[in-house]
DNA sequence: CTGAAAGCGCTTACAG
DNA sequence: CTGAAAGCGCTTACAG
C-alpha cells in the first residue's frame, strides 16, 4: 500500500486500482504524523539570506529557528547563510559550494541577477529543489515563490496614502532599499499604478535609494524633503524607517507628511504607536518560514503543494490593530 | 518518565529531580505527534453557535470541520449545535443536556445572559472545560476567550472611517446585529472612543438593530439614511452588509457614504471589490477554530496555554489586499 | 513506587 | 512484484 500512496515504481496497475478503490470506500486519510515518525530520513535545508542587520530578517531567521525547534517530529534541519548583499561573486560561490549529497533544498532571498539565475538553474540540475523567498526570481526556474504579491502590496500602500492624505494635492517622497530587488520594483510599480489611476492629485517623486543603511537612508530622505518641503506623503518601500523618521523630524516641515511603511518590526511598531507612521503593510515572517519549509518538503517528497495554504497574506497594520509584540 | 512529564501522582521527588536534570542536559523535546499516536484517547468537543445563516458562521463551522478532517492524528471529534439566538430556554436546555461522560469540552458563542453564565458555571462544576468564542462571557468563569479584542476592532473601524472621510464633518449611521452580544457592545464602544477623541467632526448616531435578518437590516438602515441624508459614513458593526448595501443604493444619497464592515465573507468581498465597502475589519475563522481546539485540548490535558500563539489578529482588508477566496 | 511489554499508524529494508 | 517483520517515540495497562 505504501508503494501506491507514495507513487513508487514497480506496482501493477491492477493493484493500484484496487488500493485506490479501497481508499475511497473507507474514507482513508493518511496520518502524516505517523508517517514522519516511521520515516527516519531528515530533511537538510539551506536558507540563503542577505546580510543586512534589519529586524525583518532577524525575525524571519528567528521564525525558522522556532519552527524547527518546536516541531522535531518533522525531522528537518536548517542552516542559514547570510551573504553580503552587494557581493555577487560571494553569492555565486556560496551557492556553487552547496553539495547535493548534503543539502535537500534551498530557500533564497536575493536580488534578481544573472548570477543568481544561473546558480539556481545549476542547483536544480543537480536535483536540489529551490524556492525564492520574499523577493521572487521569476526568470529562473525556481520551484516556487514564497512571499506576497508585491505589486498588490504596493497598490495597498498607494491606496492608503491616497486616502489618508484626503484628496489634498502634493508630492510624495519614495524611499527604496535598492532598485534591483524584485520586491522593491514590484511594490513601486503597484504604488504608481494605483496613484496614477485613482489619486491623480498625488505626484510620486523618483525613488531615492537607502542602501540598507539607516544613516544613508536618513541623508537621502532629508535631502529629498528639503528639496520638496511641500511633500504631503512619504512611502517607505522597504528602507530603514528609523532613518526616514529621523529625516522627517530634522526636515522641520510645515505639516507632518503621511508615512506608509513596509514590514512590521519593533521599530515600526514604536513609530506607529507614536503616530509617526500612519500604516504598515506587512507579511507574517512565521508564515513565510513555515510555508518555505512546507514547500521544500513537498518538493523533496514530490508531493503536490496546496496553493491556497501557501498564499501569504498582505496585512495592514495601523495603531489601533497593532498586535502585542513580545 | 511518562509519569514525570505528565505530572502524574505517585512519583518520588528524587526521581522527578533526576528526570528533569536529564531532560535539561539532553535538550529533550517531547514529540507530541508520537504521543498522540500512542495515546488512543479521543477528545470529544461540542461547539454551540447561534443559528443564523450568515456566511461568517458557515465559514467558522467549515473551518472546524476541515481542521478535524485534515488532522486525524489529533483524534478529536467535534459536534456543532446551532441554537436559535433568541431562545434563552433552548440554549439552557441544550447546555444542561451535555453529559460530562460524553463531552470533554465546550466552545460557546452566545449573547451574554444570566442563563448562559449559570450554564457555564454548571458545566465547569461538572468538570468540563469551557471557552467562549468570538463574543466573550467575561463574567462567567469560562476557562478562556477565543477571539479578537473587540474594543480595539471598533477603534480600528473608527480610525479608518475617520481617515477615509478626510476631515469632512457629518453624521455616521451605525448598524448593529443586536445590543446584547458582547462583541457588538465592545466594538461600538471602541468606535465611539476613537471618534470622540480623534475625529470630533464625526457624529455617530445611535445604533439601529438589524436582528440577524438581511431584510430587516435593509429596512432599518434605509430609514436611518432617509432621516439623515447628509450622513457621510456607515459603520456596519456586525449586521448583514448585503442589507446595508441595498439600503445605501435605495436611499439615493447625494454622495456615497464611506462604509466600514466587519467579517470578510463572500458577500463583503464582492462589495469591497465593487467599491461599495471601503474596508472590512476581520478575524480569520480558521485561526479561531484552531485556537479553540488547541485551548480545549490543553485544558483537558491540564497543559499550559501559550498565550502568544492564541492571540487572534484584527485584520484590515481593503480592495487592494483582498485575498483570493475559494 | 518502577520496569518492561505491547501497540498507536506508518515506512523501510529484507525475504520470498 | 508482494508479504511480513522490525522499528520510529511515545502511552497504556500490567507485572513486580
Amino acid at each position: 500500500m505504501d508503494r501506491v500512496l507514495n507513487e513508487r515504481p514497480g506496482v501493477r496497475s491492477v493493484t493500484i486500482q484496487k488500493v485506490h478503490q479501497a481508499i475511497d470506500e473507507l474514507g482513508y486519510v493518511r496520518d502524516t504524523a505517523a508517517a514522519n515518525l516511521a520515516r527516519q530520513k531528515t530533511y537538510r535545508f539551506v536558507f540563503v539570506l542577505p546580510d543586512w542587520k534589519g529586524q525583518f530578517l532577524a525575525s524571519l531567521e528567528q521564525g525558522i529557528a522556532e519552527i524547527i525547534h518546536n516541531a522535531p517530529q518533522n525531522r528537518t534541519e536548517v542552516r542559514t547563510i547570510r551573504v553580503p548583499n552587494h557581493d555577487h561573486t560571494q553569492l555565486a560561490v556560496t551557492l556553487s559550494e552547496l553539495d547535493p549529497a548534503e543539502v535537500d533544498g534551498l530557500a533564497i532571498m536575493a536580488k534578481e541577477t544573472p548570477v543568481v539565475r544561473d546558480s539556481i538553474a545549476d542547483l536544480r540540475k543537480r536535483g536540489i529543489p529551490v524556492v525564492s523567498l520574499v523577493s521572487d526570481q521569476p526568470n529562473s526556474d525556481r520551484d516556487h515563490f514564497v512571499g506576497i504579491d508585491n505589486v498588490a502590496a504596493g497598490r495597498t500602500a498607494g491606496t492608503l496614502l491616497g486616502r489618508f492624505t484626503g484628496g489634498k494635492q502634493g508630492k510624495v517622497v519614495v524611499v527604496i532599499t535598492n532598485k534591483q530587488s524584485r520586491d522593491m520594483i514590484e511594490r513601486r510599480h503597484g504604488f504608481d499604478q494605483v496613484v496614477g489611476a485613482e489619486f491623480p492629485h498625488l505626484e510620486p517623486l523618483p525613488s531615492v535609494e537607502g542602501q540598507e543603511d539607516p544613516v544613508h537612508t536618513e541623508q537621502v530622505t532629508l535631502r529629498a524633503l528639503q528639496q520638496n518641503p511641500d511633500a504631503i506623503g512619504v512611502y517607505s518601500v522597504g528602507a530603514s524607517v528609523q532613518g526616514i523618521a529621523r529625516a522627517i523630524a530634522a526636515a522641520d516641515l510645515p505639516q507632518r507628511p503621511v508615512l506608509i511603511d513596509h514590514e512590521l518590526t519593533q521599530n515600526s511598531s514604536t513609530l506607529l504607536r507614536d503616530g509617526v507612521i500612519d500604516a504598515v503593510i506587512t507579511q507574517n515572517t512565521g508564515h513565510l518560514a513555515r510555508s518555505a519549509l512546507r514547500v521544500l518538503r513537498a518538493k523533496c517528497d514530490k508531493t503536490p503543494v496546496i496553493e491556497s495554504q501557501e498564499n501569504i497574506r498582505i496585512e495592514i497594520v495601523i495603531r489601533e490593530n497593532l498586535p502585542f509584540m513580545k
